[in-house]
DNA sequence: CTCCAGGGAGCCT
DNA sequence: AGGCTCCATGGA
């Protein structure tokens, strides 16, 4: 984070609101003009530009900043492959532009251990305060590194309740912990999504709809959904021939009908439903 | 006061 | 494997 401030513009069609509030990613700041947050370790603004985006960071590369936005998932066909009926169509229209990142894994794996049983917006006050408390800033930027696994493996599981984590506090640690301690395969981008899904259940407070969060958000899984509250009430009501006996019949059936971009169609239904 | 929230672990059958 | 209960905690 000792690099010069670098900028740049990107040409593309992005909506950084719904990108960054569509719980998502947790480790987000407002700014005047948009969306500060950290990659990997380093600091990173990003405001809306005629054409696209424009961003100053303390040393993202370029490349890396097209992938953490999802710049480079096909948005066109992608609408073209998830809108079969009247509620997709409308969830494409009213969410135009928003893409599926790619979080840095331990940050996206432990903002989705805290989000359960609870809300996004109570989420995203944990992850800043965590972030606030074991991250750092740098003048000029409103936001702060995500905490790495040695620190959080350091923190106690009292210090880490202060944050409002709650029961989570000890999964944060314990995974934190056995991500630093390399007790689980890291290479689960090579893997297939069965193999590297239970791989990701081996941590600890990561159960089925977190594991999947983290392939989609930050693994690049774009066929990969996690059924959680809302989108079992959407296959309830929308798609009742979808729901199966468990999670993963459940989960598998929705991916063979929105497959390859179920993910997208997951994400802009999550929002579009929680926009209404 | 009760209920619910981007669920998961532990224990039981 | 599948079902039940408890887990903090803020907001409605």
């Amino acid at each position: 984070m000792e690099g010069p401030i670098q900028e740049g513009r990107l040409r593309t069609e992005i909506d950084i609101e719904s990108t960054f509030e569509c719980g998502q990613i947790y480790h987000w700041w407002p700014t005047n003009e948009g969306y500060a947050t950290s990659i990997d370790n380093e600091l990173i603004e990003f405001q809306e530009w005629g054409e696209g985006i424009k961003y100053r960071t303390t040393g993202v590369n370029e490349a890396r900043i097209k992938e953490f936005l999802g710049l480079n998932d096909p948005l066109e066909e992608i609408y073209a492959e998830i809108t079969k009926d009247d509620l997709t169509r409308k969830a494409v229209q009213e969410c135009q532009g928003l893409r599926i990142i790619r979080d840095d894994f331990f940050a996206c794996t432990i903002s989705f251990i805290a989000s359960t049983q609870s809300t996004v917006s109570r989420t995203t006050g944990m992850i800043r305060r965590l972030c606030e408390e074991y991250g750092e800033t740098k003048e000029g930027y409103a936001s702060y590194t995500f905490p790495d696994h040695r620190t959080l493996a350091q923190t106690s599981e009292e210090e880490l309740r202060e944050v409002g984590l709650g029961y989570r506090a000890p999964y944060v640690r314990r995974t934190s912990e056995m991500i630093e301690n390399k007790e689980i395969n890291d290479e689960t981008r090579e893997m297939s999504y069965y193999e590297a899904h239970d791989e990701l259940k081996r941590l600890a407070g990561v159960g089925d709809k977190v594991a999947d969060c983290v392939l989609l958000f930050s693994l690049g899984f774009l066929n990969v959904v996690a059924l959680d509250t809302w989108l079992n009430r959407v296959i309830d009501t929308h798609y009742p021939d979808l729901r199966g006996e468990t999670y993963r019949e459940t989960a598998d059936n929705f991916r063979e009908k929105f497959s390859p971009y179920a993910g997208y169609a997951q994400t802009y239904l999550y929002h579009y439903m929680r926009s209404l």
